[in-house]
DNA sequence: AATGAATGAGCTTTCATTCAT
DNA sequence: CATGAATGAAAGCTCATTCAT
């Protein structure tokens, strides 16, 4: 009776498809034949949900950006002291990126690619299921929120993201692609690194 | 026996056309021919100094290394105190970045790309000059005599490195694309922040 | 039993936006989607009425010859003089051309396609609606009983027919594409030039 | 040591083998693979030679243009009566689209496709030869002449024209079809008709 | 050594046609 | 009967690479 998802649904199996193969064999590693292959679809198939090629990867972009911006912002308490919840917002973001070297790998090469130098990195941290309600996005908020308090430095949002981040998602790309080992107590570590980054 | 620039060197004109052809078009919008012309070679040219054109892209990587690692060992004071050590490495990276937004935009790409995987980001800040003659790279020897002086916090080295330069790099980058204005004290105030990231 | 026009008829909708998306766009310039789309029914229809495009395009060329045929035949006093009775016929085919541009323009498509050389130009000029009928086509008729009547020179039919027709179809082209402008005196001139170019 | 035509010309070999083909399957039932593969090159030599297949097609239409009104012109004896003038003209078309039906089937699809638009009919006419000098077009200075001298009508060029060629272009495609039969002495009759019809 | 014309494998994309619904 | 999603053959075109000059 549950027929929550009846129809295998092939747009969705493209872009899932084009992700995988994407994230291993880079843009143009992975001609549009091989993503239709994959996803069991015809090659002409993938043009009745996509306008082009071009237009599938920016779609797949969305569907990524979607899946981090809510494994991120997951078990946040907006309640809990600030430290506390950047923490939180810090190891998501590491388990996330290690549990999804293939996300990692697509978002990377989207955003070094001039095809996402039209996006801002930051809209990746926005709470994307509410990004059109104008509402400030929780990432951009707690920060904001800190800097106030005068918890967090003076520093510029862009500024205080990179220190926030840049370090945690680097060394979860070392960790995935295994050029570094990783014992869980020094993740915790890292964290509080980056918070004394950022911290007043 | 002086042979300083006897010769055009075709090679070197080669890379430097295939260094900023790929900083604007990216790797596969950017053809060989391209690549010729903008150096003032025949196309065929190309496949005398390079097997192929993966190699050139490697070759050029390396052209793109050596420059990184000379400008951010510019001026170190192997005398100074760790701090002052430090905080000159992050100047001179944030400043060689926002000065070579092409060389920013072929690293990334080249990171982030299949070519890239085989490398680990480390050797970049390797004193490529003298990495062949098995010397301990500058920086890593930096961080690690401050952590052995419990200046520094007892973290893998991978992470010391990327808590004290993905920040920077990040937000040199945003600086190059125009997404962030950045003021010189504000520069000073970031490299800082990374200090307090990575001191004890 | 008046079944009108009981069906909405969709075959000949069909008909009618290949006519009109095939003048515009050409054969190759014209999805069988597009005419579809144009004639308000599913892709899938037009292969229930037409075994395939190519049949679809030969049904709207008898389509056509029948309009055309009946256009120029319209009017006709057999019982006039040769030279009224062909000037009649010369008038009917320019101002139907000059009127129906799509028509026309569909018409040389044909004629100089392919699709068209198995087709007699003669034909067109047929009354078609009595075709199988075994009479003879009236335009072929007024000719041969011209020249039977030592009226008309003594040429081949399919001469005749070019010396008759030719110029006057070609003047309605640039007449339609607004290569030529045209006073309504010339037409007479023109069709009286033909007339001068058939008779003895 | 005639070394006239030397090398190859690939140039040449593809619009000629584009002729062939285009006049005998139609512009889109000739695939560029196809015009490699009988002009005897590879198929990415065709866009060394012209941008892409649509610059192929209209210089095709050009080498056709300038046998065309080179055939045209021949003989011409510009101090004969504008009657044998005429003739000679009305006979050259002829015979040169008879012994040339590829030429002319691909004038007439490029005429009537969408290609063709652009082009007034009458260019085709011109001495190509001279056309940049800024000339007047023999054909229709001859009509002009004519006109002036009040032995050809009184009507304007284009239409002119139509009378003048229209019905030997339409019969001679008649003939190389084999629709129509031609016996020597009929060219004759069918050209002074034309002459009929627009001499006073 | 240097060139650039020539190549053709391989890409993205279209569209006539089918067939499950 | 009607539909339109799905198909995949086939098209136009690019570009890394070769090789005769």
């Amino acid at each position: 009776m549950a027929e929550t998802h009846s129809k295998p649904d092939k747009r969705q199996a493209i872009i899932e498809a084009a992700l995988d193969l994407i994230a291993a064999n880079g843009f143009h590693g992975t001609p549009t034949s091989q993503i239709a292959a994959e996803a069991g679809v015809g090659t002409g198939s993938i043009y009745r949900y996509f306008k082009d090629k071009e237009d599938l990867i920016h779609q797949v972009f969305n569907h990524v950006a979607d899946q981090i911006s809510r494994a991120i912002l997951r078990d946040r308490d907006p309640d809990a002291p600030l430290r506390e919840q950047y923490l939180r917002l810090g190891f998501n973001t590491f388990y996330f990126m290690v549990k999804n070297p293939k996300i990692q790998a697509f978002n990377e090469q989207y955003f070094s690619s001039p095809f996402g130098v039209s996006h801002k990195r930051e809209i990746l941290v926005m709470d994307r299921t509410h990004r059109d309600a104008g509402d400030v996005p929780p990432v951009h908020g707690l920060l904001k929120s800190g800097r106030d308090q005068q918890i967090i430095k003076d520093l510029p949002l862009g500024v205080l993201l990179a220190l926030a981040f840049a370090p945690i998602v680097f060394v979860a790309r070392d960790v995935s692609t295994g050029v570094l080992e990783m014992e869980p107590e020094t993740v915790q570590k890292i964290i509080e690194a980056c918070w004394d980054a950022i911290k007043r």
